[in-house]
RNA sequence: CGGGGUGUGGCGUAGCCUGGUAACGCACGCGCUUUGGGAGCGCGAGAUCGUCGGUUCAAAUCCGACCGCCCCGACCA
């Protein structure tokens, strides 16, 4: 390919919106431009790289038994109806009527379109097991997009079904793309860690993201050094303090004025934050207040709290005035004397004796409160948030807390899809199963800005060779000066082309200065410069784009490798 | 949705406070020179200053509303 010819700019300046260096590179090498937020095109270089991606995924998907196929993006919400999830999920799904004014979505992700299709498709229980998959695009309206291609709304996924007729077959589809998984970020260059994490709207039983370290991730992980133990915070789960022992004391208050916050309470009454017991308020999607109890040393975990109360469409944080109508007072918060609420209370909070807690009264709180004494609790649970330093559940040790960048994910889906749907078929003792499916994704856009994050140094990208769009980039320099230089370039160029190994070909009338900055910002992973000196050398400069290491080669070595490798060693 | 910021040629910005009809660098076109690390000189094209409304003799500049984009939070398969 040309340069001159290529429908790309870099840019010499970073553009004023991005942030991280991946959107910052992508942008300013020509391989992404934005059209809104959340929503991007993909430029000739960026497609490239988008579809070596997709290859490198398509080959283990298939190697695991996968078959390719596609599903629309626009779904009659019939289909969303039957699931229930047209009801479940919020203003992320885009709706629409069609003209004859019948309800429309766009696709968020496919496992509705995938039972419709095994409930017309698979009849006996000798059609299954089957693994599915497509690349396609989803529309999430997410509230907020962020980091260019990290986080958007319109974005290619490759998305996994599998359907098998019990529960070991389902072990055995998640196994495989769990190891399939593994290949495919490997060859992609990114070091992943998999993850328990939330099932979430997907319900289900387990499932698994493969994150990879980042500092600007949305995901924190809790992990144990020794490896031992990998979780999303959401699910966390750790080896809690032991409570103190102690017989419950009489209940008294006592003022505690301007103490709205745990540290302030502590400090007044000097006591830890281990003694309090701190309030936290939510509404959940069908309109239920929950009081949430955590000892003052803990946190909230809003995605246990969610699924302790099987909250339907999950929590937000309550308003002042819903909290008051509930007979609570926020700051001085707590259930003793409160209404109409579900009161979910952490297994710890419940089972240390004596918490300072609030008297629903602005400047008093209760000293010697005791869950099922003083307030009883509707649910007691695991509704804390891992810190830092607490003990891997395992083997003890202090778990670390990273931000991570989830890259992958697989769920084991259950029968929820093909019971919703009514999807069955005959097993060999003639009973009449619903399917078991498993659900797994991989976002395209996203990985391929993850790859730019872990693969780029001061001077731009430095693509892996599985992914580069081209595996090299050639550069002409001081073509005026010596005609030797463009009929070798232009015959280098002609020898890729018809290896069916097409180059990148910086033909254009620049100075050296911007040929070569732009070679090193674009990143393939090799590149070749003919020009006077390398003439003069005997041949053409190789430079590894990685190492920055430099050989200069023979015409007819460097064409042989044009021929041959997929990458030229320097 | 809450908080903060921002919107001036393709990109990065100045000008706004203190109103007088748009500037600089890069990129772009043409010519000459130059050619191993973002070249030089000359000529040139390119902007409804986000939109609408208001104040004023006069608005990029002051006021209001709205919209877009970015960051933080909420949210998130």
């Amino acid at each position: 390919m040309r340069l001159s010819q290529l429908f790309f700019a870099s840019l010499r300046d970073d553009p004023a919106e991005a942030e991280m260096p991946s959107h910052r590179l992508l942008l300013r090498a020509g391989y992404v431009r934005q059209l809104g937020s959340g929503i991007y095109s993909l430029l000739p270089l960026g497609y490239r790289a988008t579809k070596r991606v997709e290859q490198v995924i398509r080959e283990e998907i298939d190697r695991i038994g996968g078959q390719e196929l596609l599903m629309p993006v626009v779904h009659p919400a019939e289909l969303w109806k039957e699931s229930g999830r047209y009801q479940k999920i919020g203003p992320e799904m885009v709706r629409f009527e069609d003209r004859g004014g019948r309800d429309m979505v766009l696709a968020m992700t496919h496992e509705e379109v995938v039972a419709d299709l095994v409930r017309g498709l698979v009849q006996s229980y000798r059609q299954l097991p089957v693994i599915v998959y497509h690349f396609q695009t989803k529309f999430r309206d997410e509230p907020r997009s962020r980091g260019g291609l990290i986080r958007v709304r319109e974005f290619t996924m490759k998305d996994s079904y599998s359907i098998d007729v019990d529960e070991a077959g389902l072990d055995r589809s998640y196994r495989l793309h769990y190891e399939a998984y593994e290949r495919i970020f490997k060859r992609l260059g990114l070091d992943t860690i998999a993850v328990g994490a939330d099932v979430g709207i997907m319900g289900g039983s387990e499932a698994h993201e493969f994150m990879v370290l980042n500092d600007y991730g949305e995901d924190t992980l809790v992990l144990c050094p020794s490896g031992d133990y990998a979780a999303n915070q959401q699910i966390a789960a750790v080896r809690k303090p032991e409570p103190p022992k102690g017989a419950p004391l009489p209940i008294e208050e006592v003022a505690t004025p301007g103490t709205t916050t745990i540290a302030t309470l502590a400090a007044f009454l000097g006591v830890g934050e281990d003694r309090t017991a701190k309030a936290a308020f939510f509404v959940t999607g069908d309109g239920r207040l929950v009081t949430a109890i955590v000892r003052g040393d803990f946190d909230v975990n809003e995605t246990k709290l969610s699924n302790a109360v099987k909250a339907i469409g999950g929590i937000r944080p309550a308003q002042v005035d819903e909290i008051k109508a509930a007979g609570m007072e926020p700051g001085y918060g707590s259930p003793v004397g409160a209404r109409n609420t579900a009161v979910v209370v952490d297994d710890l909070a419940a089972k240390s004796p004596n918490l300072v807690a609030g008297a629903n009264k602005v400047g008093f709180h209760l000293r010697n409160v005791n869950v099922g004494r003083d307030f009883k609790p509707d649910i007691v649970a695991d509704i804390t948030n891992a810190r830092e330093g607490d003990p891997c559940p395992t083997c003890g040790k202090p778990l670390e807390l990273k931000k991570g960048i989830e890259v992958g994910n697989i769920f084991k889906l259950g029968t929820d899809f093909t019971v919703a749907l009514d999807a069955a078929f005959l097993a060999e003792d003639g009973t009449r199963v619903h399917p078991i499916m498993g659900s797994y994704g991989i976002g395209l856009g996203r990985n391929l800005a993850v790859i730019v994050e872990a693969h780029h140094d001061d001077k731009g990208i430095v693509w892996p060779a599985e992914v580069a769009p081209y595996p090299a980039h050639l550069v002409a320099l001081g073509a005026a000066r010596e005609p030797r230089v463009t009929e070798t370039a232009e015959r280098l160029h002609q020898v890729a082309l018809d290896a069916g190994r097409e180059i990148l070909y910086d033909d254009r009338d620049e100075s050296p200065g911007v040929k070569l900055t732009d070679a090193e910002l674009l990143g393939m992973p090799t590149i070749l410069t003919v020009s006077p000196r390398s003439l003069a050398a005997g041949g053409v400069e190789v430079t590894d784009r990685a190492t920055g290491e430099r050989a200069t080669r023979s015409i007819d070595e460097v064409e042989a490798l044009l021929r041959g490798a997929e990458r030229v060693p320097a």
